[in-house]
RNA sequence: GUGGCCGUAGCUCAGGUGGUUAGAGCGCCAGGUUGUGGCCCUGGAGGUCGGGGGUUCAAGUCCCCUCGGUCACCCCA
């Protein structure tokens, strides 16, 4: 064991793994810049107030947390999500609408880890700010989906619901309200279930899930904005054929939330946390954080559930191998390093081995790469000036000039 | 924050009722093959038995504490 091991709840991702990681950042860029949205990348820790002041009545803001003063007396908190963050920068800054963002960033909760959850755990997503037509609702939750369906991921359920505005929740929120107060709640909402009734909608526990049986529905009170709203979404994404259910009690995590909200759950994770992606519509946040009154959408992706969603149905499996060649020298390994900066500088993925190792030691290391040729400068090669090249699928092996070893090397790459 | 299970080589694990120098497989290194990988054979390196305290003539093994891992609840990516 180890004196110094990764504190609970983050993990180190290694190389090979890692290449994977990387592979899924990059799909994902590669798939929302397509759809217009830039990177964004901004600080991981950020004043507390730029939290609290969205979610007080979160589970994320009142307890998980980890927040602490710096040397300067200012109150910091590393960030427990990534939305509330992107939309203070947009506060700050005031881009040109529509704005369009992506990131990728580390979210700290100060939770007791479990399979598919840890206290430092990153996301990749998107906000999109200026706009609240529900063709953007559209396009969002069409990315989320298609992020995941472009990994391999096929046992998925989106779970969409709308949480209403200014004009239509207040009075649903007192019906609601109204009706859980003849109800049993567990001890955890008995108090708050006043202070936020919808969050007893979201809660797993016996008694508050038997007191909201047949409690009225949002979507059933939508007002005359909300449900055309509502239902254009559905429509837009049964018109791009991507299903989902309308989950009624879908409120989400955190407080910002207004209209469409949607949830992204994973049908392969057998473990309790199963959702990989998550998000909504934020039409009040901007001006909570002290800026002009702006529509904004957005979601999350976790990619520690994604990836392993995509072990659990056997996708997404990453890059085969590290490099293309590996340079095998016997002459000390000064031609290798020529070699392989000849090689690198055209492109091809290189490596070598050091401390003059013997053939056959240099040979295994060339098989455990993954490397699909091996180029040998021995004796003889350095006295004619040419370099042999192995093909380590087949074995077969040629001795070119060394001039011409580039060439020999992408036609065997296929390139 | 609460609870269950678990901590022996880099990894996966053996080590009845406490008793001599703690083992295996895989991996790693070297040799068999003084110019060649994958298979095979041989050898080698590598361990404060998570840490601390206690019981005992004797603790990997029993007791307590602690740290860590893991799973679950709540909630979430």
């Amino acid at each position: 064991m180890a004196e110094f091991q990764a504190p609970v709840g983050t993990r180190d991702v290694l190389p090979p793994e890692s290449a994977r990681w990387a592979a899924l950042v990059a799909r994902f860029a590669s798939t929302v810049t397509r759809a217009g949205y830039g990177l964004v990348v901004g600080p991981m820790f950020e004043d507390v107030g730029v939290f609290e002041r969205v979610g007080e009545s979160t589970d994320v803001v009142r307890k998980e947390m980890y927040e602490f003063d710096d040397k300067g007396g200012r109150r910091i908190a590393l960030r427990p999500e990534g939305t509330a963050p992107v939309v203070r920068a947009f506060v700050q800054h005031r881009p040109p609408v529509p704005f369009k963002a992506w990131y990728v960033a580390p979210n700290f909760r100060y939770e007791r880890p479990q399979a598919g959850r840890f206290r430092q755990h990153h996301q990749v997503g998107v906000e999109a700010l200026g706009t609240d037509d529900p063709d953007l609702d559209v396009e969002v939750v069409a990315l989320c989906w298609e992020v995941a369906r472009g990994l391999g991921l096929r046992h998925m359920t989106l779970l969409l619901n709308s949480l209403g505005d200014d004009a239509c929740r207040p009075a649903y929120l007192e019906q609601l309200k109204a009706f859980l107060a003849t109800k049993e709640l567990c001890k955890e909402h008995r108090d708050r279930s006043v202070e936020n009734p919808l969050r007893v909608l979201d809660c797993k526990r016996d008694e508050c899930r038997a007191a909201t049986a047949g409690a009225p529905r949002m979507v059933d009170h939508l007002c005359d904005d909300c449900r055309p709203h509502f239902e254009r979404v559905q429509r837009g994404l049964t018109a791009l054929g991507i299903p989902f259910e309308i989950e009624p009690r879908l409120v989400r995590g955190l407080d910002y939330y207004t209209r469409t909200t949607f949830e992204l759950a994973s049908g392969a994770l057998e473990s309790a946390q199963n959702a990989i992606g998550g998000g909504g519509r934020y039409d009040k946040l901007t001006e909570a954080l002290g800026g002009p009154p702006t529509p904004g959408i957005g979601f999350g992706m976790g990619i520690e559930r994604l990836l392993l969603a995509c072990d659990e149905e056997g996708v997404f499996a990453g890059p085969e191998r590290a490099v293309d060649v590996w340079v095998v020298d016997t002459t000390g390994g000064e031609a290798a390093g020529a070699l392989a900066h000849v090689l690198r500088d055209a492109g091809i993925a290189t490596d070598r081995s050091f401390d003059e190792r013997s053939m056959k030691a240099q040979f295994k290391a060339a098989d455990r790469s993954g490397a699909r040729i091996a180029l040998v400068v021995g004796e003889q090669e350095a006295a004619a000036g040419e370099v042999t090249v192995r093909d380590l699928g087949s074995g077969e092996q040629t001795t070119v000039p060394a001039p011409d070893v580039v060439d020999h090397v992408r036609k065997l790459l296929g390139e």
